[in-house]
DNA sequence: CCCAACATGTAAGGGGTTACATGATTTT
DNA sequence: AAAATCATGTAACCCCTTACATGTTGGG
């Protein structure tokens, strides 16, 4: 259920088309919660379905037509409720703690590839969640600009930090991934030695 | 494909019964990759299919049979070349980031509720892995010990050191996760004060 | 003899990926 | 006039979850 309440916190902040959710995530949302066109388009019907969100038609151009959605009381509720209930745990599933349990039947230079590969992956990812947290602060992030217009400074404060604190959240989390890494590397280095 | 590896991983310490595999997975394999029986039995059947393993009946008590899968030299290869793979990363979906991006829509007492949640979550995943790793260490464990059987000091050492080196990183990660928690309830403290 | 453990499934449904598909509008 | 952007889908497939279902065996 979360996709449904990564739509519902894009619309909160304003009203908008499928195509703009899927345009926002990739520059907001999209960085803690990736979602395809091909998902969006068929949840957002559902949702309306649901009375979480309304859509209406509005023209566009000289015969088109789009559809903008805007959260409704319902929807508001739903989000919030996500919010306050207890967090739920998926079971574990990690897909790189696996591989490393088992390097031992991996060729050397694989594993240590392997490891260089998981450390310039996520100092990657750093450098993106970097870029966010600089247009969060500056209010350079459209999406936030429209969330906190109108809000008192107090607020707008408030809205932000939250939404630092996330990134700040992935990025350490990265960063963990990268101290462990390089002492993957040593790891191989020290066990694979060729003498 | 996880799934299917984390099958070859087992079965590469020694032949299992389905019901073996599942046994283990859940003092194993199963702290880096969960499966339930329904998804395990259907999927062994698979893999006997694509000639990865080879399953024999074998009698068990007077009327009953089992089946036992041992691993086939395709198996170990394609194991093989998932270990010596490039790592693939999946899309973010971080659900516990997605939350604490909007908290400034959720109840105080809540969001900070949710953090003290999240700490004693992975404090509880920490307990369990540090377990894990002891029982490696002094090889009460039986997968591994069944896994080292035969091989030399040296071998026993490699293949231990990796197992333990993956549950360090679950460790790391799970630190890492409960120092931004802890943050976040400061955050949550500061912000959400009543004056 | 009963119960825990052993053994093995099916089936419906949710969520996500990838690929395929189409058309209008705005910008260059 | 062409290209980029806006707009919105469908369909097959994979993986996983949850719930339901059944029978055997070994130990107390």
């Amino acid at each position: 259920m979360s996709l449904r309440n990564a739509l519902l916190a894009m619309l909160t902040s304003q009203p908008m088309t499928g195509y703009d959710v899927y345009k926002n995530f990739q520059t907001s949302v999209g960085y803690v919660w990736h979602a395809p066109d091909s998902q969006i388009y068929p949840e957002l019907r559902r949702m309306e379905q649901d009375g979480l969100i309304r859509g209406e038609t509005v023209p566009w151009g000289k015969r088109g037509t789009k559809k903008r959605y805007s959260i409704t009381e319902a929807g508001v509720e739903s989000f919030q409720a996500w919010l306050n209930a207890p967090p739920e745990y998926q079971r574990e599933r990690d897909p790189v703690r696996l591989r490393a349990a088992y390097l031992e039947w991996a060729k050397p230079d694989a594993s240590a590839e392997f490891f260089r590969a998981h450390t310039a992956y996520h100092a990657g990812r750093i450098e993106d969640w970097e870029e966010m947290i600089a247009a969060l602060r500056d209010q350079s992030n459209p999406t936030l600009a429209k969330r906190i217009e109108g809000k008192s400074a107090e607020e707008a404060r408030r809205i932000t930090a939250y939404k630092v604190f996330a990134y700040e959240g992935m990025i350490a989390r990265a960063r963990a991934e990268i101290a462990w890494a390089e002492k993957g590397l040593e790891l191989v280095e020290e066990l694979e030695r060729r003498v």
